[in-house]
DNA sequence: GGATTTTACGCATTTCGTAAGTATT
DNA sequence: AATACTTACGAAATGCGTAAAATCC
């Protein structure tokens, strides 16, 4: 057993047990691939993958066990290297964010901006994704920290962070009836809606609005992000539910925003990571500077 | 990076930084070890080990955080071996049981001789330890499964399983003035007393039963084990305060057993093991065994 | 028939062992 | 002086690449 074959059993689990692709992502032949897994599995003693003649098609009940504690190698693997660079130089390396497109785009630039102050060398990609694949992505290692909004399942390798609160507003063009007079569960009712989709962005405490009531959502059209349900709303299509800091006080001049707070639940964008995940130095600063930014939202 | 440099670095944990030590046991020439390092740290950046000249000398501040991840690699690695063989035979193997003499002694050879009846191909290693090093020999592996007494440390890699509940017993000659008549902690007080040394089977509860009297326990003798404290009492040296399963009916009938239970809190034996250390299936049938044999003592 | 995996064999790389050298107690 | 670690170099073992065969869809 070594720590190249551990490293091909990943790769094969992110490549539908393609040992050719495999191979390619490892910059070797495939009959160098199909020799290690043969290795393997003898040194085991049983086969770890099902075939269908010669070609891998999943994992043996013995296989999934394995994929267990090769995640667990590969991850302290990886772990081993960035403490060491972390170690080497603190001021630089990759921040992997993963988020929806409204924390992208309404909250994070502040934070982001004052980090790459402090950080100039620190790459970051920022991976957009809907809300209930950002976990995963921290599971998969595409990314280090997810700020997340919605609800997230117990997990204990997952660590959260309560970030800040916010609550959903009304956004419509200034001519709009509802840009003026009470807001209320009955009147929202009476126009067609225009919001997140399911799993984005809260949607569900507006649905959690409505829940005890005869009252119905008519929702014309749901969205992954705000600027898209803004458009829609500029259009005369109807009546905007979003996320209240989604509202450019200079951008939006031409809607009028109306707090819900009073309707709706609020929301907890959260930070995640993962526990057996080792961040940088400069990782836990960005969360720093993520909760000093949520602290100013709130006063 | 591989295997055998993960490998390295636990050995050398466990042999004091010696490389000529750790190349005997990896059956290789230290010179190879001594390379085998260089390399590792040439791949880091930065050494791992503090030295002085030449010597290791202990773990530099990123090698004592890097020995964190080589031993989550390697407890996976070990567990790879040990899946893989619970599936091919799962009627063999080995089960090391980390335990105190008195555990040992009297609760286990029940527990024990019907499970080789089950699994006669397994192979059992007891360990006997004091009660505070149990858990570290399940940390270091030389250790499955511990069956403790005392009070554990919360470590959320540990499981617990409670065992059984037992308490205390006096056993005296039978001439002793305490064979006969009430048992008060005034009339125990009066007595020089034998029983466990701190840190042993429930001592920790006998010393609470006078936390809150005026009374001072004079112990004459602390003993690890069941058999030198019964010794000692023949000899007519005092009274003693043993665990009451300790007290063998066939054995023993030359002193007799007095329960303690309404004066001394009763005490718990648990199971523990490392969640992140596989268990094979025999050894999940030994706890069975543990706790099936615990029910019976309670009936 | 095109794609995928396996097998066979030579070559390159890695790692070990021997032996000599250097440092530490 | 004895013990422990390092360096140098040849030898063994390991693993890769090329090419051809086998299998699957």
């Amino acid at each position: 057993m070594n720590l190249s074959q551990i490293e091909l059993l990943r790769i094969l689990q992110e490549n539908n047990f393609s040992l050719s692709k495999a191979a390619d992502q490892m910059h070797i032949v495939q009959s160098a691939v199909s020799r290690q897994l043969q290795l393997f599995e003898a040194e085991l003693g049983s086969p770890i993958y099902e075939r269908q003649g010669k070609r891998l098609m999943g994992l043996t009940p013995l296989g999934l066990r394995v994929m267990e504690e090769v995640a667990a190698i590969d991850g302290a693997k990886r772990n081993i290297k960035v403490i060491a660079a972390d170690y080497l130089d603190s001021q630089q390396g990759i921040l992997h964010i993963a988020t929806t497109h409204t924390q992208a785009k309404y909250f994070l630039p502040k934070p982001i901006l004052r980090f790459k102050d402090k950080y100039p060398a620190v790459k970051i990609y920022m991976l957009e994704a809907a809300p209930e694949q950002l976990i995963d992505k921290l599971h998969s290692r595409q990314a280090d920290i997810a700020i997340c909004t919605e609800k997230i399942a117990e997990d204990e390798n997952l660590v959260l962070n309560r970030c800040y609160a916010w609550h959903h507003a009304v956004v419509v063009p200034k001519t709009h009836p509802l840009s003026s007079g009470e807001i209320t569960l009955e009147r929202l009712a009476s126009f067609p809606i225009l919001t997140y989709g399911f799993g984005f962005t809260g949607r569900s405490n507006i649905e959690a609005a409505f829940k005890n009531t005869e009252l119905k959502l008519d929702i014309t059209l749901a969205a992954a992000d705000t600027d898209v349900i803004k458009t829609y709303v500029r259009l005369g299509m109807g009546v905007g539910i979003i996320a209240g800091m989604a509202y450019d006080p200079v951008m939006d001049q031409d809607l009028v925003i109306r707090d819900l707070s009073h309707l709706v639940p609020s929301s907890t964008t959260k930070i995640a990571y993962l526990k057996n995940n080792y961040l940088p130095l400069y990782s836990r600063h960005f969360i720093d500077e993520l909760l000093l930014a949520a602290s100013e939202l709130n006063s």
